[in-house]
DNA sequence: TCTGGCACTCGGTCGCACAGAGTGCTAAAC
DNA sequence: GTTTAGCACTCTGTGCGACCGAGTGCCAGA
């Protein structure tokens, strides 16, 4: 069902009307404003068609038409042209995202903290999976007879901690032995992988619990016990409060919850990433309560090579996409390229 | 000025019924539901009374009273009974907050969402400032040439990362003996301390910048070169929503907007947190904007002796204190409990 | 094919009246 | 002297009707 040019043309500039006032827009407004020089009634047919064939709604019989998920999905695929960002921005940006000294949450939590500022809508970045990075690094630290911290070295320096309870006879002076002998022997692979010889060295060493190596994978096994949750940065959320569409509390809290529920939130972010190049979800196109009425626009990250996480933005269905997309591009481009000067 | 004991008795019906439904109490209903035996009118004489003191206000003439912030004063120290936590209770909140495997961080983050559950307000965790907390172990990690993580443990397993750049001709063995050196060198000490005495030796090692002591000190300065910003785990701000205080929207931005402020916030705390007990302060009590409708309980929490951090709760002044003030008090107890094991 | 005109629809707002809750005061009862 | 019943008064919230304005759909004519 093609759309002809004039439909377009109306459909756009109703769009941009709509996103900059959020009030249903009616023919004489689109009449004046777009360059189509045509009368509110001739308008006002095409404004019916479009209806027909989904892009357009009607609130009610006597208002303007607003548009319809159709009707965005049409804008943002075929129709928008971003706005490149200005050079400043980009400065501005770089510069506050990433002194380079940051440890890695601090510079995603940063990048989030920006991309909210600047947009005006929540920021959000998603955190590398750690399983997926390669080893770098394993420490233990006595903090107390029984009580060992093991610290936990991925490329790019990021960094997991977990304390663990163990032998009582054991020293500083074994656990630096442990950390040699396990640093040497996970040398050059992913945590993944780290994971399996972990399982499978067990196995083998099964009988000389009393060796040092089966003491040291008794204590790394432990290390790696349990799963950390993925991390997502937040931010900004206070910029829901801005918008006309959330004037509407209980819609606001859902939605403020579902951003405090880490776990939904993983699910949500899991169905809309596409491991590449900007993306830009409709709420109605997911399956995830709550999130019907809202966008998410995404973008991921990588380091050297292979993708590590995802930075977006979420906000109102009408949003300044002409504006958000390349800063949330940009974004991803700045953290790229710190973390691949880390790895 | 003393209250008379039927004084005291209608403003305790007063608070207590004002905490349920957030409405101005009438004359009638506070005969009907404190057991002076006295009839309405006679209530509304001592109302008055109550309003000229100070205690009550009056939101328009013919509604009736609310609390002032003088009165929830006076019914927080002199009258409120606290009910005592059920053993389930207890129970539950010590198994959810602490498997004692987690880091110092999820631990506290932890305790703050709990806190926000039970009590359904928002919940609050400041973690311990590092300065104060004796030094563990330092190492440092080669992410690439010319990039060193230094990895910062002080006691109870709190662990601070920081990459900073190095001399290109430092190999890992050469990180291994600064390591070995630092360690033993700043051996129990405070990290306030560490910090003095490393300006201290650079001092002495100017000179001799070739030496292994002195390439390490001048390693662990960039580390310590600034500060973190204590950090503060605010949990459950879905929870405003909840309460009807919050239905006026502008209110509810302004607040979580302070709570999104982490400099702000930690002002706020500063100046609010007394190093015993549990404490209740009143917004109109401290000087911090937007915060004048609300109340903060907190309570400190503490590792071996010194006290560490703080605990909290953070609500409209109309709160169910009875239920709250335990709640916050044995959280805090609960995480000293599992720091001593620690430190 | 486009446009001017016209009747119609529907939501938002204004004004008004009214009910309900609560007060303060006075005078009578205990 | 204290307590209470009664009463007039005040103020808010709500429901209702009228009205205004924005916008539509359709038709007839250019």
């Amino acid at each position: 069902m093609q759309l002809q040019p004039r439909e377009v043309g109306v459909l756009t500039t109703l769009i941009e009307d709509y996103i900059q006032t959020a009030v249903p827009v009616g023919s004489r407004t689109i009449a004046k404003k777009s360059n189509l020089n045509l009368s509110p009634a001739s308008i006002r047919n095409i404004m019916a068609d479009l209806t027909e064939k989904g892009y357009l709604e009607q609130p009610h019989t006597s208002a303007g038409r607003i548009p319809s998920a159709l009707g965005f999905r049409f804008y943002v695929d075929s129709i928008l042209q971003y706005h490149p960002l200005s050079s400043e921005k980009r400065n501005l940006m770089t510069e506050h995202i990433g002194d380079a000294k940051l440890d890695v949450p601090d510079l995603l939590r940063n990048a989030s903290r920006l991309l909210s500022a600047f947009t005006r809508q929540v920021g959000m970045v998603l955190a590398p999976k750690a399983s997926d990075i390669g080893f770098k690094h394993i420490d233990f630290v006595l903090l107390k007879p029984c009580l060992v911290m093991t610290i936990l070295v991925v490329e790019g320096g990021i960094v997991q901690n977990k304390i663990i309870s163990a032998d009582p006879a054991l020293n500083s002076d074994d656990l630096v032995k442990f950390s040699n002998f396990l640093n040497h022997l996970f040398q050059g692979r992913t945590l993944a992988q780290v994971r399996a010889r972990v399982v499978q060295e067990m196995e083998a060493a099964k009988k000389q619990y009393q060796t040092m190596s089966g003491q040291a994978l008794a204590l790394v096994q432990q290390a790696f016990a349990t799963d950390r949750e993925r991390e997502v940065f937040v931010e900004g959320t206070v910029n829901f409060f801005g918008h006309p569409e959330f004037s509407n509390p209980a819609k606001l809290r859902e939605l403020l919850a579902l951003l405090e529920e880490r776990t939904r939130l993983l699910e949500l972010l899991d169905q809309v990433c596409k491991p590449e190049g900007i993306s830009i979800f409709f709420g109605r196109e997911v399956e995830q309560d709550g999130f019907q009425e809202y966008t998410l626009i995404s973008s991921p990250y990588q380091g050297q090579d292979s993708p590590l996480g995802v930075v977006g933005v979420i906000g109102p269905i009408r949003m300044d996409y002409a504006k958000v997309v390349p800063l949330v591009e940009f974004t991803a481009q700045v953290i790229s390229q710190l973390l691949r000067n880390r790895f």
